[in-house]
DNA sequence: CGGCATCCACATGGATACTG
DNA sequence: CAGTATCCATGTGGATGCCG
């Protein structure tokens, strides 16, 4: 319910309404659907929890890349009150609806780019 | 066949690697989506077609853009010997494969950013 | 643990003009 | 029609260091 923390404008690069831009103004950066996927996988999660299952990001640009998704609705934080404090990084609604996208994407990099030996797969 | 120019090479961000940032590295830029999405609908398009169908694009970045997306074995570029000359751009069987990571995107954007009316389509 | 502050390099995108 | 040539503004990411 309190999901979308505030709406959402809709991004697109014409007049026209474009649904795949708006998508992509979402998700396309480098490392915003590998931030995603990680919470889809392990759930709730905290910072450095995030940049070690992130492989090669650095804190600012995860703190950056999370700072950004929190705007877009796609990420919440919660910081938890314990001594020492957490915080834990997770999924919106929105952030979960997410996962056909980032799911048809892992496939796809799965199927065209594994299996170096065959000669259908684009890598060889 | 001769559809993939030269091998992919692994993109991903650190040493392990990730289809999802291999995909993200692919189409994860503002105006590719769109772009192979009007390919997907339109079929091969000359340069102007697809700068009419993509909204809102300049020739520097239309042009950029396939450049980039032929190094990357996604768009063939075609040259038709006729008066005037005509270019064709067309999806290659590896950009065609895209098609349901792009569907996948266009769908998430209808659903979540159309019908403003609709309390639950993230746009209110 | 969970960041932010700085500084910097390079990539991306846009405006305008011009060409074969 | 199908681009290229500039120039410039902004975006994005990376390195390093420090802080509560």
């Amino acid at each position: 319910m309190s999901d979308t923390p505030e709406r959402l404008e809709v991004w697109c690069a014409g007049e026209e309404w474009c649904p795949i831009t708006t998508t992509a103004t979402l998700i396309g950066k480098k490392w915003h659907p590998v931030i995603v996927h990680r919470l889809l996988e392990s759930g709730p999660s905290g910072f450095n929890e995030l940049k070690t299952n992130v492989d090669g990001i650095s804190s600012k640009v995860l703190s950056d890349s999370l700072d950004d998704l929190q705007e877009k609705g796609i990420v919440e934080r919660t910081v938890v009150n314990e001594q020492p404090f957490r915080v834990r990084y997770s999924l919106t609604s929105r952030g979960t609806s997410l996962e056909p996208v980032i799911l048809s994407m892992a496939e796809w990099g799965e199927q065209h780019l594994k299996a170096p030996e065959d000669p259908d797969s684009g890598v060889r």
